[in-house]
RNA sequence: GCCUCUGUAGCUCAGUUGGUAGAGCAGGGGACUGAAAAUCCCCGUGUCGUUGGUUCGAUUCCGACCGGAGGCA
């Protein structure tokens, strides 16, 4: 059996800590699931665990990339994927912890993805979008995938285009594609973790105090030296919450409060989804706390889910 | 003290020539296979400030009262 543990749940629901805890009780290390703590200079911004918080651990596939740099699930899945087996390799328990839920599911599901080509057909479909509008797209796709045209809302530009794509350059609907590629069963079978707040506002106040926070902590001049040092506002690294509403703050298009204001927004609504993409799985055994909800007592519950935990815990 | 305006969803406000009401934001739910902290879809009952009156019927008209804003003293 793979000592594998993967710990989800909502940004700030407390996934770091368990994650180390787990680790100095299991002999682990840990195998970061986060699309933005990938990038490298975005410490405070992405919640990272400073060096100090990590107590030693080892921790894969965090500030390993370059913000300038495009990302993508294909390449998480084929760069986490060889670390993963290392580290199970050398008799260590992996833990995942997952914030992005495409990103965890692919790692588990070992899914494979279809290529994106530099063949400019993006550009060519996006212009050709431009002129003749969705719904053309959308009766174009349902001429070669009719699943994914039915399945796909005409204001879906982004998935609309891909499949596009993906058939146009590879000959493959990606209907088809997906089937081919899907694993049953999945590639790995870990034990899910899944962290969260009882009552959601209770969460909801963890996040407003983290913002500040971030924000005491100098989000802004993070913010500033990525920007300084020519990393485009288009990068996707610059989508991350708390650094496109600084961007739009440090442009003067809107004042320091209200940048606060939209981080705290933006992150509640991102919880939500993240709860809604979890929320499917069925394989989670949730740990539900509360405020006044000591560590420990998440440990031991996490405990009774692992049945390769270590006999000197 | 007097005058004017104002009180409708958590917030900002529409509206009903009298037949108990709807937008945006917030909030909730869902989807998700090159960007996922991205992107997309769906969801609106609330003593219409309180209390009398007129009326078959009042949130709408009238009076009083209670909030709020402004003006004159």
């Amino acid at each position: 059996m793979e000592k594998l543990i993967c710990v989800v749940g909502p940004t700030a629901s407390g996934k770091t800590g368990l994650a180390i805890e787990l680790c100095k009780r299991l002999d682990g290390e840990v195998l970061s699931c986060d699309s933005m703590q990938l990038y490298r200079d975005m410490d405070i911004g992405t919640a990272k665990p400073t060096p100090d918080e990590m107590q030693g651990i080892p921790h894969h596939m965090i500030s390993c990339i370059d913000p300038a740099d495009d990302y993508s699930v294909g390449r998480y899945v084929a760069q986490a994927e060889p670390i993963l087996q290392d580290i199970l390799a050398r008799g260590k328990t992996c833990v995942i912890v997952g914030g992005t839920g495409l990103y965890v599911d692919s790692l588990i599901a070992g899914r494979s993805f279809a290529p994106y080509p530099q063949t400019g057909r993006r550009q060519a479909l996006e212009q050709r979008a431009d002129a003749e509008g969705m719904q053309a797209m959308l009766s174009y796709l349902a001429g070669f995938d009719p699943d994914a045209a039915a399945r796909l809302h005409p204001s879906d530009r982004k998935r609309i285009l891909r499949a596009c794509e993906v058939y146009e350059e590879t000959g493959i609907s990606i209907t088809a594609h997906d089937r081919q590629t899907q694993r049953i069963p999945p590639k790995h079978a870990p034990v899910w973790l899944g962290l969260d707040f009882a009552d959601r506002a209770d969460l909801y106040a963890r996040i407003d105090l983290r913002v500040e926070q971030m924000l005491a902590a100098g989000l802004a001049e993070e913010v500033r030296a990525l920007l300084a040092r020519g990393v485009p506002d288009s990068a996707t690294a610059m989508q991350a919450i708390g650094y496109r509403e600084m961007v739009a703050a440090l442009g003067g298009r809107c004042s320091a409060e209200q940048a606060a204001e939209a981080i705290k927004l933006a992150t509640r609504r991102y919880a939500k989804r993240q709860r809604t993409w979890f929320r499917r799985n069925q394989a989670i055994h949730w740990l539900i706390r509360r405020p006044e909800t000591e560590n420990d007592e998440i440990l031991q519950s996490a405990r009774r889910h692992i049945p390769f935990f270590d006999k000197s815990w």
